[in-house]
DNA sequence: TTGCTTATTGACCGTCTAGTCAATATTATT
DNA sequence: AATAATATTGACTAGACGGTCAATAAGCAA
């Protein structure tokens, strides 16, 4: 109930103001969802006024799709960072499965984020989903560490990677869905007991 | 180009009108998604006045509720029905996801419009997802076949039928949306692998 | 200080959309 | 045939939302 001090204006560099646009982005989409996330509702968020949006971004668009890029971008290399990738497959899968859980689990607002704009993005005319680039890099990450399981004969060679990277991460992602309906629940231990489930399942070269 | 002639009117019962309407939202609900499903778009895909709309739902989230409940119901139904449940569960297990494959293939529709609903649906104020009773069902029938697995020692009794169901149901899920981009796939052999992998994870008592 | 660049504002507009409502057509009833 | 009941229409409204634009202010260089 006091604001007649006008603050002075900042003017922030392109780059900075971006990043902030973005993260104001990710904050109302997470509260309110991808029909909340108007173009007000976003410059709300960031304290700003809505011409400097289109100053920044095209269209909403424009903004929802480099809002998910970024977001994935930096969850990606998070997580990968935690990897080491020489180790053998199955342990690169135990860990990933384990560090994307932790790092998703504290990201809560960005994986909302980007499950909102990837379930909502269209093409022009609606007809048809978007896939975005830095997902699909993220899908052929997993899927490499597949085959190089199964050249190393670690993973059941008679299953298809692809279709092991895809039930995996959804399978992940539908545990942090129904985690972060369960605080009480205990997420390592999910984590550990997902693992073992999933890499149990390729490991072994099923006897009938 | 020739439309003088104006159809007599005709005049349907209030069931079979619904049904009707809520057929029109799922063909637009897959077809153009959420943001697309507008009111207008529906009643024009019905052939039908607006005004009719509002006559049978309240508002648009009572007809989007409505349609993803007799959908989902309807579903539930076709699969339930080939099951056996007097069967061993890892066999249930089996048949649930074969036929949880086939039918959500056949009707992607169906599963389109339930997963954008879903997806989309949230309180009045648009601060907290929505879930649907009749979706929630459906988990808990799964997550008691598990425990009835558990308790014949057919499935691994230290891991939770909880995140067994819903890393189960996700998988599924997210496979079919995969076998939706690559229609070449073989999707009974994925369906197949599928169960493979999850029932050999689920069974294992996974030894060091 | 002066001038230049550009980040930032706020008022404004056209369109789209959910939802209303009084009028009308259709069927059932007697 | 007359009447009642209600399914159906189509024109209408109020508001929200994406996006524009001319004006302004902040920082920078000379």
């Amino acid at each position: 109930m006091s604001d007649p001090v006008p603050q002075p204006r900042r003017r922030l560099g392109a780059e900075e103001r971006r990043d902030q646009l973005v993260s104001a982005a990710v904050a109302v989409l997470a509260a309110q969802g991808y029909r909340g996330a108007t173009a007000d509702a976003i410059v709300q968020q960031a304290g700003v006024s809505k011409g400097l949006l289109w100053h920044y971004f095209a269209d909403l668009d424009d903004l929802m799709v480099q809002t998910a890029r970024r977001t994935v971008m930096a969850i990606a290399r998070s997580i990968g960072g935690r990897l080491d990738l020489t180790a053998p497959a199955p342990v690169v899968i135990r860990d990933a499965i384990r560090a994307a859980t932790r790092i998703l689990t504290e990201h809560r607002a960005e994986r909302r984020a980007v499950q909102e704009i990837i379930a909502n993005l269209r093409t022009p005319d609606g007809s048809q989903r978007l896939s975005l680039a830095d997902y699909e890099d993220m899908f052929a990450a997993q899927e490499a560490i597949f085959r190089r399981g199964q050249r190393e004969g670690d993973i059941n060679p008679s299953l298809d990677p692809r279709i092991l990277a895809v039930s995996y991460q959804a399978a992940v992602d539908g545990m942090l869905d129904y985690l972060e309906e369960h605080p009480d629940l205990d997420k390592d231990r999910y984590a550990a007991d997902l693992a073992t489930i999933l890499l149990d399942g390729a490991r072994s070269p099923h006897p009938r």
